[in-house]
DNA sequence: CTGAAAGCGCTTACAG
DNA sequence: CTGAAAGCGCTTACAG
């Protein structure tokens, strides 16, 4: 059916052997033979298949990034950090996403299991017990934002702690010593480290430390746009609010603005992820930056190093910097627009 | 090293035959020897090499995707829908990207084949030589939004004709006599589509057609800015302008409110694509949209049907259709805002 | 119901 | 420099 290496090398007269070496340009084929070998595979159109050779070689040439999502602009950021670095090291990307539950992931795992050299796994939920009995001890892993205290794994996490420390010390520097929190869903990781960078840097201020101050949210839209309402009934304002995420500070604003409040005159605004869209809304919003980019990157150069060394060096959990960006929403200068990129029309 | 069916087979003391029957549920195989298998397995700890297994059954149960790039929402949308559709029919998805020009989609091309069933291809440049020489003929291959004209090759493409054609007959539906078009970049076969469609369309809507209307532009945000500053300038101003894509249709709502100009009562104003960022500029801007996780869809089933049958069948060409998105920037009222997806907090 | 053997498409010591 | 052979980890007719 398809044409193959012995193909190639009947019609060449020669050995399936000296066609594999033509192929992988070993320098110890004689000129004449590998010019004949050449002209076979041009005139066959002798197109190797690489399963053979992984098979053989015991490497596949390509790593596995597994996801919880595909929805929104972060996963496709950090499908594009980690395609471009793996490519930048000859390898291949094998993505494979919506995985909620341990059920679907276990079958993820088992799919891509000797496909890949290395595996970055990116899942809320997946727990160590859960990689152990689906992946081979030997499979090199990096796991990216999962909530995982195992030191037998490289993992990369955000690090929400100091990115919502520095956005609460931020408006403590803009003079705020009333400060509200919009807390995302409980049991949720993310927001767990946001709440308590908030608490510590209402403490380090020396600023209103109060658990009236801290509104339920679950990270939607809806949820902030209802906290902020609420936030705004209250007796005693406060005069800004942090957002545990993007999203619900946008719902806020909506809320805010409903109510005839400046912002940030009367209330001061952030967030948290620094989507695009904080700075089309008016006034923009101010946000911690992830380098979500970069975060793919540093997966793969990882994942790779423990390629080469066949994963045997001293694992590491390395936290990710973010950055706090100041824009309109908190008093700062608007900042200039990043363009956007184009979509369709490519 | 790792653990194989040999070794499985040496601990429940059968043949590699009865372990890859139990493995793959074969209904022959003795209950009793069955439970010893199993229980090496768990032993053992057991896990498959799927490579094996695809090269001894000559199917790698995956499909791969070949994008040009992974920039903005559009392409994570594609990669959503088809990785989704390929779950469903239980199938992996490689995912390559950033393939610019001829030679990086060339070993695109042939790094992936072999680790696929089939292929859905999609960038600007590709032709058909590229992909006869790098395929072999009996992969099944769906071309996505690609400009071949070849009919050996199932392919999708936005029904860019009739997406500009309607926006631009809508306009005209709100009495708009003298519409300005800004043209995506030459040779770019979307942005002559949507050029046609317009022309036509003011044709049938017999409104003026005039060379003076058309302003170059090459998609980019800037490019927009700059055609609305100088058709604001012109003697005789148009009513409305249509921008082949959002980007560029951003830009132009910056110079024209820049200019004091009002929109939509002034200058109405269109774009094409429908990213996100349109519902949140104000005034809202209206848009034609394409289905994006519908176009990824559709090539998926395509593909796997072209798989089933072997590759078999008729070839055919099919145009996705594409949906007018009327808001404020023409004259419609706003209609409610879709809710942006959570980022980073999942 | 089970096993020995051939085969999938390659690579690579080993001999010559 | 070249080839025969073994091997990578599986599956599956074929015999028994």
């Amino acid at each position: 059916m398809s044409i193959t290496i012995k193909d190639v090398a009947k019609k060449a007269n020669v050995s399936i052997a000296t066609v594999s070496r033509v192929l992988n340009n070993s320098n110890i084929v004689e000129e004449d033979t590998k010019k004949r070998v050449q002209e076979a595979v041009r005139e066959l159109v002798y197109l190797p298949n690489n399963l053979g050779r992984s098979l053989s070689i015991k490497r596949t040439e390509a790593i596995g990034l597994i996801l919880p999502d595909l929805f929104g602009e972060f996963f496709s950021e950090v499908i594009r950090g980690v395609d471009q670095t793996a490519q930048h090291h000859k390898y291949h990307l094998l993505v494979s996403s919506s995985h909620d539950d341990r059920k679907e992931i276990e079958t993820a795992l088992q799919m891509i299991r000797g496909r890949v050299d290395g595996l970055i796994i990116m899942s809320a939920d997946i727990d160590v017990q859960t990689i152990n009995k689906n992946l081979p001890k030997s499979l090199p892993v990096v796991l990216l934002n999962c909530q995982v205290d195992d030191t037998s794994y490289d993992s990369l996490n955000i690090n929400n702690y100091y990115g919502a420390h520095q956005m609460v010390s931020h408006l403590i520097n803009h003079g705020h010593k009333s400060i509200s929190i919009i807390k995302g869903p409980v049991n949720n990781h993310d927001a767990e480290e946001r709440l308590r960078g908030y608490r510590q840097a209402l403490r380090d201020g020396k600023a209103q430390f109060d658990s009236e101050l801290e509104s339920p949210g679950d990270f939607s839209e809806a949820s902030g746009y209802d906290a902020a309402r609420t936030i705004l009934k209250k007796k005693t304002r406060p005069s800004a609010i942090f957002a545990a995420n993007d999203s619900m500070a946008i719902g806020a604003l909506s809320a805010i603005q409903e109510a005839g409040v400046q912002v940030p005159e009367e209330i001061a605004l952030a967030g948290f992820d620094d989507i695009p869209i904080v700075q089309f809304v008016k006034p923009s919003l101010s946000s911690v930056r992830v380098s979500i980019n970069d975060l793919g990157v540093l997966a793969v150069n990882r994942l790779i190093q423990a390629i080469r060394e066949k994963n045997k060096f001293i694992k590491q959990k390395t936290l990710v910097p973010v950055e706090v960006i100041p824009r309109e929403s908190c008093g700062c200068p608007k900042p200039p627009r990043i363009p956007f990129y184009r979509t369709i029309s490519n």
